[in-house]
DNA sequence: CCACCATGTAAGTAATACTTACTGACAAGA
DNA sequence: TCTTGTCAGTAAGTATTACTTACATGGTGG
């Protein structure tokens, strides 16, 4: 195994937040945050109310306005949160690994394990924030674009060392590799399933390396465009 | 090429739409969702008011809630009528090719193709439905599951046939055909950017074919799970 | 002519995201 | 010790908006 360090708990994230500026939290926004993350488990954003997070944290409605731009900025700082954590581990991993394969398996399980532990994590990002304008603008998804440099550069080495494949443009390539991941996980996030994340990380792997790995020999059909 | 037919210009969908018990939908529900989905080229769904969709229509608020469930009833309404027809196109021409490969090409294009001519159709699918429990009650969900039936009954045949591999399950293989393709239109959805349908859905085929085809030799790491 | 039903409407309500104006605590400086 | 300023927190609003209710109208069959 080549990723053994995945069994910690379901992260207590978002403890430790800081502000923007760097100054840290203030002890109502971090209740803030870990109210919205509370009920994040059980209905989905549009129907969690500012008076409940409220309630729930103990604290009043406005500090949500204080502390964050709006409800939706309070969202996008606990995405945020849960990224710099996933960010840390994950590439922490990826460089211990070494050659592009055997990276591309340890970033697809480490994110699939880390969708696994942190079910909000998963539907916030996959179902909540994508369809609003603000999201890209905030802090969340610059790490999310880090996450995305992360696998450009393992690619990049790749196709430097011919270890894959090098007439299909990088962007695809990560398309699939992405996409793959999160389309895996997103049935689980909706619908609370449970899965084998083991067995479900290798067999993505295997198949998405597969497809993106060069060719060693001729004699497929791979060459030409298409055929017919 | 095999796929010459879908230089139709941006489908005027949902002009003939019918209500759930059949019959056909009276000329204010159509205006309604005309209204939406124009709407929905500029803004998010969220920060569309029942008002200017009503506005817009030319037709009283209320309409919406005699002739849909709620507003994101219409929503639902909308991305059903437009899953109709894009099923309607793409099963006939997957039924037309004849082999695993060709039929998974001819519906990976035909779904970018799809995607690219209807940008609404894009955003909604996959960036404001599946954030509501109501959606996966919805006609236009169990649209999408044929929609996922199909690329089902494409691989098992491909795998029945020894084309594609056996050693992966049916549901990860979805996963990335899926995965891909999603990841691969949402950017340009998000950011209305425009790309080459042809080379992007030649390339992913591509990728993805490579991945779980079924290997002809053994000389490649693919069979073991893992090797390390 | 009338009963009926479908299409359409005006006016209202409850809920909710967000704002404003305020209080108390605490620290620094004179 | 008084003043000043800042930071955490709050109560009480307001404007917006999704949704409801009760009503009007027009065509159709008997």
């Amino acid at each position: 195994m080549f990723f053994d360090k995945k069994k910690q708990p379901p992260t207590d994230i978002l403890l430790r937040a800081e502000n923007s500026n760097g100054t840290p939290m203030p002890p109502g926004g971090i209740k803030l945050m870990q109210a919205l993350r509370l009920l994040l488990q059980e209905k989905n954003f549009d129907s969690i109310t500012t008076a409940e997070i409220s309630r729930v944290a103990g604290v009043n409605e406005a500090l949500i306005y204080r502390y964050f731009k709006d409800k939706r900025g309070l969202l996008h700082k606990i995405l945020a949160e849960y990224f710099r954590v996933h960010l840390a581990q994950i590439t922490n991993d990826v460089h211990e690994a070494k050659g592009a394969f055997s990276r591309l398996r340890t970033l697809i399980n480490g994110t699939i394990s880390f969708h696994k532990r942190n079910g909000v994590f998963s539907r916030i990002l996959l179902l909540e924030v994508r369809n609003h304008p603000a999201y890209f603008e905030s802090e969340a998804y610059d790490l999310a674009k880090k996450y995305s440099k992360l696998i450009n550069e393992i690619v990049q080495q790749g196709i430097a060392d011919g270890e894959i494949r090098h007439d299909i443009p990088l962007s695809c390539l990560r398309d699939i590799i992405i996409g793959s991941i999160e389309r895996a996980c997103m049935r689980p996030a909706i619908f609370d399933q449970e899965f084998d994340e083991e067995s479900l990380a290798g067999n993505l792997a295997e198949a998405v390396i597969g497809g993106i790995k060069r060719p060693t020999d001729m004699l497929q059909t791979q060459t030409g465009k298409r055929q017919e």
